[in-house]
DNA sequence: ATCCTCCCCTAC
DNA sequence: TAAGGTAGGGGAGGAT
C-alpha cells in the first residue's frame, strides 16, 4: 500500500550502491561523451539547457531595465500614492511554444510541445522535459514542464518542435522596448513576463480607462511579435499577477476592489503565487484547501506554523493585500553555477577537474556583474542511498542536499582564492564521488550590501520629495550620498565614472579590481580569510575520529591578490561607515587569531584521506549517545524552543522523515526512530553527513519504504495529471 | 534582538 | 537518448 509507483528495484533485495549505479551509466560510451567527464561537457550543458538561459535572461532583462531607468524618471515628475497605483501584469501564453510555431503556421492547430526529444523514437518514454506547450495541448492535460512520455501518454498525437532560443530572446528584447514606453515603473520579471506600473499613463493618455490601454497595449505587443500576451490589472502585484492566471489565454482581465473577495474566495490556495506545492500540502493537513478556509486562520495562527514573515503574507495575501513595490532595480545578492545533471564520476580527479570549471565559470559570472564576493557556498548532491537509477536520462535522481560555505576577510574576485576554498569545502565534505548527483558553487555577500534594503523607483522619489519638503524633485538632483550609492553599482557607465570622478582618492570597485594598496598586496600576501562557522566545523572534525584538531594542520599561504574594502569607501554615508567599522574590527580579529586563520586553509593532512574506520563499525548505541552528549547544549536549547511549537508539529514532516529514511545507524539493521526523532533537527542533520560521507554505501540496508518518489521530488504536475 | 549558516521553497 | 539553473525569500537553531 506505500509501494511507490516507480518500478526500478523494489524486488531487488538490494540497493544498488552508488558504484554500480555510476559504472553503469559510464559503461555505454555515449553516456561518457554526455555527462560530467568529457571535456567540453558544461559548455554543451549550459548551452541547451532551458533553465539555464531562463535565469541568465531573467538577470540580463533586471540589468537592462536599471540601466533605463531614466526613461522611466522623466514620466515620473509628480509623487504618485500608493491608490492611484494601477499594475498590470504581463505575460506571454505559451512562449516557447508561441514564438515556435511562427514559422510553423501548419501546426498551429495542432497540440504543439518544445523540447530536446527528437520524437523520431515510437516509444512513449521519453524523460525529456517539455518547456512549453500551446493551449491545444494543455486541453490534453499537458503542462509545462512535464516529460514527453507521459505527456504523450495523454495526446499521443502531440508534436515536439526544438528549442529556439535566440528567437525567444529576440522577441523578448521587442516586447520591453514596448512596455518601456509606457511604464512609469517596470520590474523584469522573465523572458515573457513583466509587471508595469502605469497609473500616470492611464490617467492622462487613456482618460482613466486602464482596460483600453490593455487592450492597445496587447495588440501593439501582437503586432510587433505576432505572439500573444495577457494581461492581468489591479491595484497590486499579487492581484495583478492572479488576474493574469485568469484571463489566459489572449486575455485581460481587471480585478476592482470590490471584486477582490470574490475573485479569491474559491480558489485554492496554491493558486498564490509564492504558495507551492510544500506550502500548500502544509495547509492541506490544517484542513486549509481555498483561499477562503485561508481566511479562515488568524494571523497569530499563521505566523506561528509559518514564521513571522511567511505567516504574515499568507494572511495578508488570503485579502487581496500586498504591499510590496514594483522593484525597478535591486541589488544582486548571490552569483552561483550549478549543475545536476549528467553529473557523473568515476574518481576524484575527474570531480577536482569538474569543479575547477565549475568554479571558473562562477568567477566569470562575478567578474561579468563586476562585484565581488565575501563568501563562497559549495554545494553537493548525493544520490539517497535508497535511491536507484533515476527515472530521467542521467537526471540527479533522488538525492540530499547538503551545503558548506566560508567567509573571506575581505571582497574578492581572485579565481586563485576562491577555487582555493571550493577545494578547501570539498574535501571537508570527503564524500565518495560515485555518489555525487549535482555541484553548485554560489557566491555571497557581494559588495552590494546597502545596508538599507532595495528600493524602488517611487519609493526614491518619495524619500526625496519628502526630503526636500516638495512634491516636484528630480532624483539626481538631491540626496547626494544615495545616488552615489544607486549609480555606483547599478547604473550606466557614464554617471558612474561622473561620481568616480568627483572623489579621485577612492578607487571604484569597477576598475579592474586594482588599487594601490592590493597591489602592494598582490605578492607575497597571505590569504587573510576566516570560518566564521567554526565552531560548527569543529563538532563535525571532532566527532569523527579521522579528523585532526585543528591546531594540528599544517598552515598553507596562498599568494592572492587581495584588497581593502574599498568599495564602501567610495559609498560614503551611514552604511558605508559601519561597514567600515565591521571591516576593520575583523581585520584585528585576523591578527589577533593568526594560529586559527591559517588553520582555515590548512592542508589538511590525514582527514582529506579515504576514511577507513566509519560509524558502522561502532554500536550505534554509541553514536547515538555520543552526539547526543557533544550537543548536550544544543538539546536543552531545542527543548526550550520545542516547547514554543510544542502544541503544532514540532518540524515539518516529510521531508526530515524522508531524509532520515535513508539511515541505517545500526549495523543489525534496527534504526531507533524514536531516538533519531528525539534529537534536534541540527543534529539529525549531522548524524546523517558522518553516515553519508564517511560509511561506505555497501554497508547501508537496503530501504524498503519509500513515501515519496523521485518524480514526486522534482516535478509539480498539477494533481491528477496521469 | 540580531546575526550567522544551512538549509528548503518558489518561480520562470 | 538529454541538457533538472538560478536568485531571492525565509525559517530553524545556534552564537553573540
Ligand atoms: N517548467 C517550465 C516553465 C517555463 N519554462 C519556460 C518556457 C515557457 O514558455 C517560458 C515562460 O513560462 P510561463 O510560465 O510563462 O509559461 P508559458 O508562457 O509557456 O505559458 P503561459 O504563460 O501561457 O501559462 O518559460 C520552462 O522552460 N519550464
Ligand atoms: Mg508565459
Amino acid at each position: 500500500m506505500f509501494q511507490p509507483l516507480s518500478q526500478t528495484h523494489e524486488s531487488s533485495p538490494h540497493c544498488q550502491t552508488g558504484l554500480e549505479l555510476t559504472e553503469s551509466d559510464l559503461a555505454n560510451g555515449w553516456n561518457r561523451q554526455n555527462t560530467s567527464i568529457a571535456p567540453d561537457f558544461l559548455e554543451r550543458f549550459y548551452k541547451n539547457s532551458r533553465l539555464h538561459h531562463l535565469s541568465t535572461w531573467r538577470a540580463e532583462l533586471k540589468q537592462m531595465i536599471a540601466n533605463n531607468q531614466s526613461t522611466f524618471r522623466e514620466r515620473r515628475t509628480k509623487r504618485t500614492d500608493d491608490e492611484d497605483q494601477i499594475v498590470m501584469h504581463v505575460d506571454f501564453d505559451a512562449f516557447f511554444a508561441s514564438v515556435g510555431l511562427l514559422d510553423r503556421p501548419h501546426l498551429i492547430n495542432r497540440p504543439v510541445g518544445v523540447c530536446h526529444a527528437k520524437g523520431t523514437s515510437t516509444k512513449i518514454d521519453s524523460s525529456s522535459e517539455i518547456a512549453s506547450v500551446n493551449y491545444i495541448a494543455r486541453s490534453y492535460g499537458i503542462s509545462n514542464g512535464m516529460h514527453v512520455g507521459d505527456a504523450q501518454r495523454l495526446c499521443p498525437n502531440l508534436i515536439t518542435i526544438p528549442y529556439e532560443f535566440e528567437k525567444y530572446h529576440a522577441v523578448s528584447l521587442r516586447f520591453y522596448e514596448i512596455l518601456i514606453k509606457y511604464a512609469t515603473e517596470l520590474q523584469a520579471l522573465s523572458i515573457d513576463e513583466a509587471l508595469i506600473e502605469v497609473g500616470r499613463t492611464v490617467r492622462e493618455d487613456y482618460g482613466g480607462d486602464a482596460e483600453e490601454f490593455a487592450r492597445q497595449l496587447r495588440k501593439e505587443i501582437k503586432n510587433e511579435t505576432r505572439c500573444d500576451v495577457s494581461m492581468g490589472i489591479s491595484k497590486n502585484i499579487l492581484l495583478a499577477r492572479m488576474a493574469t492566471t485568469y484571463a489566459k489565454p489572449r486575455g485581460q482581465f481587471y480585478i476592482k476592489d470590490d471584486y477582490i473577495d470574490e475573485f479569491l474566495e474559491n480558489q485554492n490556495v496554491d493558486s498564490l503565487p509564492g504558495v507551492g506545492s510544500s506550502m500548500a500540502q502544509r495547509l492541506g493537513e490544517k484542513g486549509v484547501i481555498t483561499i477562503a478556509d485561508l481566511k479562515n486562520l488568524t494571523m497569530g495562527e499563521l505566523q506561528a506554523e509559518f514564521g513571522p514573515k511567511a505567516g504574515k503574507t499568507l494572511y495578508n495575501f488570503a485579502r487581496g493585500i500586498d504591499k510590496r513595490s514594483i522593484q525597478v532595480d535591486s541589488p544582486r545578492k548571490s552569483v552561483s553555477a550549478e549543475v545536476a545533471w549528467g553529473v557523473r564520476f568515476e574518481n576524484d580527479e575527474q570531480v577536482e577537474k569538474f569543479l575547477h570549471e565549475l568554479c571558473e565559470e562562477a568567477v566569470k559570472r562575478l567578474k561579468d556583474v563586476k562585484l565581488k564576493t565575501k563568501s563562497v557556498m559549495l554545494k553537493i548532491k548525493l544520490r539517497k542511498p535508497e535511491a536507484g537509477a533515476p527515472p530521467k536520462l542521467l537526471g540527479c535522481g533522488d538525492c540530499d542536499n547538503f551545503s558548506k560555505s566560508k567567509t573571506f576577510a575581505y571582497y574578492t574576485d581572485s579565481f586563485e582564492l576562491i577555487w582555493n576554498e571550493c577545494l578547501a569545502l570539498l574535501k571537508q565534505f570527503g564524500c565518495s564521488c560515485v555518489e555525487i548527483r549535482g555541484i553548485g558553487i554560489q557566491l555571497q555577500k557581494l559588495n552590494t550590501e546597502t545596508g538599507k534594503g532595495h528600493k524602488s523607483l517611487s519609493d526614491y522619489y518619495k524619500s526625496a520629495a519628502d526630503a526636500e519638503g516638495r512634491e516636484e524633485q528630480p532624483a539626481d538632483s538631491n540626496d547626494q550620498s544615495q545616488q552615489c550609492y544607486d549609480e555606483s553599482l547599478i547604473g550606466d557607465e557614464e554617471s558612474r565614472m561622473d561620481i568616480i570622478s568627483s572623489s579621485p582618492d577612492l578607487s571604484s570597485p569597477f576598475n579592474n579590481g586594482v588599487c594601490e594598496p592590493s597591489r602592494n598586496c598582490e605578492r607575497n600576501q597571505e590569504s587573510i580569510e576566516r570560518n566564521v562557522d567554526e565552531n560548527r566545523s569543529h563538532t563535525l572534525q571532532q566527532r569523527h575520529p579521522s579528523y585532526s584538531e585543528p591546531g594540528n594542520s599544517v598552515p598553507m599561504f596562498v599568494p592572492v591578490k587581495m584588497e581593502f574594502d574599498d568599495d564602501n569607501m567610495m559609498l560614503g554615508g551611514e552604511s558605508s561607515c559601519s561597514q567600515m567599522r565591521n571591516e576593520s574590527e575583523m581585520l584585528k580579529m585576523e591578527e589577533d587569531t593568526e594560529i586559527e586563520r591559517n588553520s582555515i586553509i590548512d592542508r589538511p593532512n590525514e582527514r582529506d584521506l579515504p576514511c577507513q574506520e566509519t560509524w558502522n563499525e561502532l554500536p550505534h548505541s554509541r553514536l547515538i549517545t555520543a552526539n547526543y552528549k557533544v550537543s548536550k547544549k544544543t538539546v536543552s536549547k531545542n527543548n526550550r524552543s520545542r516547547k514554543n511549537t510544542l502544541q503544532k508539529p514540532p518540524r515539518r514532516k516529510s521531508k526530515i522523515e524522508d531524509e532520515s529514511r535513508g539511515l541505517n545507524l545500526d549495523k543489525n539493521g534496527e534504526f531507533d526512530r524514536d531516538v533519531f526523532d528525539a534529537l534536534p533537527k541540527e543534529i539529525q542533520k549531522e548524524i546523517m553527513i558522518e553516515f553519508r560521507f564517511h560509511t561506505p554505501l555497501r554497508n547501508l540496508r537496503p530501504i524498503h519504504k519509500k513515501v515519496k518518489t523521485e518524480s514526486d521530488e522534482l516535478t509539480k504536475y498539477p494533481s491528477g495529471w496521469l
